[in-house]
Formats: C-alpha cells, sequence, structure tokens
DNA sequence: ATGAGTGCTTCGGATTCCGAAGCACTGCCG
DNA sequence: CGGCAGTGCTTCGGAATCCGAAGCACTCAT
C-alpha cells in the first residue's frame, strides 16, 4: 500500500520537519475527501459502499486509504457490525468544522451578489508588473 | 494552465452535481496547501517567495495555482506592492479555522497518551471480516 | 553594472487519484 | 439447496495532480 504516511502530530509533516500539530492537522484534512469524509460519518455510522455513495461515488481505493489513515490518527473506527463511525475525537473534529460550514454560507452570499472583477476571469491579465 | 475549476458556490463540485456551497468549500479546502496558505497569510500579507517558504518550500507551480484559485474563489488579493493578503472575506475563513486549530491540539494530547490499538499498526490485520 | 532578490513559467518525472473489474463473503428468498 | 443481490475490499492501467529544478524578465541596492 504505497501510500504517504498519515500525518499525526509529533512527527513531520509531509514536506516539513517542524511537526507541529497544526500542520499535521491541515496536512491530513487536506487531502482529496477526507473532510468531506468526516462531514458524513458525523451524520450517521455509514458501511463502506453506502458511505462510498454519499460522497458522490468517490473512488473506492482511495475511500479505503483515506478510512485507514482516519483509523490510524484515531479520528474514525470500525463498529462490530462493520460500519464506520466517528470516534470521539473525531466528532469534535467534526464540530470544529462547524464554523467552516457557517462561512461557506457566507462565501456563496458574497459571490452571488458580486460580479466579477475584471482581474480574475482574465486569469492572463497581470505579468510581470514590477 | 490544464487545471480543474476553482470550486464555487452554486456551480456543480468536482465529482458532484448538487453544488451545495458546503461541498464546493470541502473542495476548495481539500487541495493540497490550500488550508496552509490561508493560515499563513492570516498572519500577515507575504510575496510570493516568502511565502512559499513559509509553506515549507512548497511546489511554486503549485502555489501559483492555489493563488490563482484563491483569487477566483475572493479569499485571497494582490497589494498594490504585489504582496499577498486574504480579503475579508478570506479572514473570515481563516477565523472560521480556529477551532480546527484547537482541535488539532486536544488531538495532539490524545494521541501522545493513548497507545497504539494493535488494529492500527498492523494495517493488513483484519481481512474479510464478515 | 553587477549581484541578489522578485514574481512567475516550463517541463519531465514522481505521486496521487480515479474507476471499472473482480474476489470472497453474507445474507436473503424461493 | 441454488441462485442472486449486497457487502467490504483489492488490483491495476490510465488520468490528473503534484513536485522541484531550472530559467526568464524584471527591480533594486550596492
Amino acid at each position: 500500500m504505497n501510500a504517504s504516511p498519515t500525518p499525526m502530530p509529533g512527527r513531520p509533516v509531509r514536506g516539513s520537519t517542524t511537526g507541529r500539530s497544526l500542520m499535521a492537522a491541515l496536512d491530513l484534512f487536506g487531502r482529496r475527501w477526507t473532510l468531506r469524509i468526516i462531514w458524513e460519518l458525523g451524520n450517521e455510522p455509514l458501511g463502506f459502499r453506502l458511505l462510498q455513495r454519499r460522497c458522490d461515488g468517490m473512488s473506492s481505493s482511495v475511500l479505503r486509504q483515506r478510512l485507514t489513515e482516519l483509523q490510524e490518527a484515531r479520528l474514525a473506527e470500525v463498529l462490530r457490525d462493520g460500519s464506520y463511525t466517528l470516534t470521539p475525537l473525531g466528532h469534535d473534529a467534526r464540530e470544529a468544522l462547524g464554523p467552516v460550514i457557517e462561512w461557506s454560507l457566507r462565501w456563496a452570499a458574497e459571490l452571488a451578489d458580486a460580479p466579477p472583477t475584471a482581474a480574475e476571469d482574465a486569469g492572463d491579465s497581470q505579468r510581470n508588473r514590477f
């Protein structure tokens, strides 16, 4: 299973040597689908295939990888019936994500009534502005 | 610049068709280095190369990509002197990340005094537990 | 004018992600 | 009992993404 190691506080983070726990968390969360999985698992325990469907049919191989990482990081665990849940620590993480949710609503509102500025859509507009 | 489109509320998200703003946010944040960049820019405006150094020397090509995405998403902008900052919306996002920081501390503490369970380190231990 | 620093691009190779297919297994239901 | 659908999970080839070294055009201090 040739994958990069699960980020953990105390150990050096991918591309870093400091190992500060915040950086480890940012690295862990900054992997595709991780945030989404935590979010979906926070609602209710889910089996593998059902969880996969909730995540817009994400790749099963990556889902397996993410679930392993989350287990190693002690955010998720398997129930006796085989379904996946968040540990108490995992639920904490999800709650910590709450403000992000609220923000995303503001974000959506902001973008709705703000017409794109000339600077943005023409991505190659500014160059060598020294 | 062959890159996947910047996630935006209202538009379908990568691998999804719902376009809910939360999913867009999770997709945006769930790209490597994005959270880290927001974090670093929240402290102070930074020029390209300095920001790169703050992010453990991340790849310049990816940094450029991320910065463009963040600008399109209106989280970041360029100052007159060429350095990058967070927009007010971007600062909101960073503040929304605050609880995640606090959580990462608890996470570190939790992992510190919790010996690894047999289930974890031997990743290939459990198979076909039907 | 020379050297150091900047923002940014290019490009080949490494890593990661993807999705279809398949395996072994457990329920069902007739 | 014999299908048959559903499960968790793996494999594997190809696509997308990431990486880092190198370089370009430019500015500014010396």
